[in-house]
DNA sequence: TCACATTGTGTACAAGCGTACACAAATGCG
DNA sequence: CGCATTTGTGTACGCTTGTACACAATGTGA
């Protein structure tokens, strides 16, 4: 159709690109300037103002990619789930590998949970809780057929993405070896909550 | 003594209470600049340089006194811990207090974690990883001390460490009812965690 | 086709930054 | 005491930043 709004686009998404790339392990978001991405992506400074407000505004374009990528890692790791026997295992190994091979975006929701504005970290928190409730359903599910009670499945995914996503923040700056040890104790981690709850789930069932 | 000594480490403290100061739950640390600091602290800006390096410099003292209080407030937790039954409360109670009570040093650790340098990284894992294995120790004696065997304290000690720092994390920016919720939540979680690890440490110790 | 709206450029400016340098005051040591 | 060192100040610099303004190119709708 139009050519222009397609051209803008374009543009726009490579601003975000741009963003994407000087992101680094060690740069964070509000350290970038301006000028410095509309530099990255080929553009004049005043370009910038085309498609964004703001270098906020940009931020928060970059949380909601990073949300819509993580669920949809989320839900490839949901149909990968289906045939296999160690839900958590295969789970985890999915949004590691994800999480690994494209780091910038999970680094950024990581860090600006506690860096942001206030606006970003409501919009990460949203999408945090957006995972977390698949996942509480997941768990209520998959309890409910296999007959292991899960004690307030809410609480539970709570605890388990917390663990995950301070676990995954860790093991991103290391190298592969020590990042499976990570991810073997993450998992060892992850099913004591699963165990914990259950326990308490079972203990109240009786009163 | 020496009273140009004691005026040097005075003004260096008036520094690092100036950074302190100008962080709040909204500002990073990288996004003070030096002068900024010194102009809150009531000096030439110049007369930074008399007392560290970089900014970089002044972080990693901030990160130090960061990792002191906490280990002080751990201490005072243990103590009370003594003379109580629901150890994970009163924990819990103390060290949301505390870091209630001076955001600032708590935050910044958590936020320097992922956006700092790599010096501050590791500065701030050391803390954390002193925190843990502390909290490993007790778990392990208090866990034979009870009878309630403990399967793998460093393991389980850290995720509940990991679950804690973020928890803690939430709570800074919400009210106080809201504050309390989180905490009762987290005693659960908490709960699980323990409750999961002695059940592991109990299947295995009959194999 | 022609006028308008949109997207991007070039220039410019004031403000803030880190830091280099020369210097003043105060302190400590021989 | 007197000289050297230390701590802090004032000035000055070159650089980067965000953004305002005028303008060019180009696609769009009447």
């Amino acid at each position: 159709m139009s050519s222009r709004t397609d051209k803008k686009q374009q543009t726009r998404q490579s601003l975000i690109d741009a963003a994407l790339l000087l992101l680094s392990q060690q740069r964070s978001f509000n350290s970038l300037s301006l000028r410095e991405v509309t530099r990255e992506a080929g553009l004049a400074p005043n370009a910038f103002y085309r498609h964004f407000d703001d270098m906020e505004d940009l931020g928060l374009a970059l949380v909601d990619v990073a949300g819509q990528t993580l669920r949809s890692v989320m839900r490839e790791a949901r149909l990968k789930l289906k045939n296999s026997e160690s839900a958590i295992q295969t789970s985890i190994a999915a949004f590691f590998d994800h999480v690994v091979r494209e780091p910038q975006l999970f680094h950024m929701l990581l860090r600006e949970q506690e860096s942001g504005s206030e606006s970003w970290r409501r919009a990460i928190r949203t999408e945090i809780r957006y995972f977390t409730n698949e996942l509480a359903d997941d768990l209520e599910r998959l309890g409910a057929a296999k007959n292991r009670p899960v004690h307030d499945p809410q609480v539970t995914a709570n605890a388990m993405v917390a663990i995950t996503f301070g676990g995954v923040g860790n093991a991103l700056s290391t190298s592969a070896e020590v990042r499976e040890e990570l991810a073997n104790r993450l998992a060892l981690q992850l099913r004591m909550i699963l165990l914990g709850s259950e326990r308490i789930a079972r203990s109240q069932s009786l009163s």
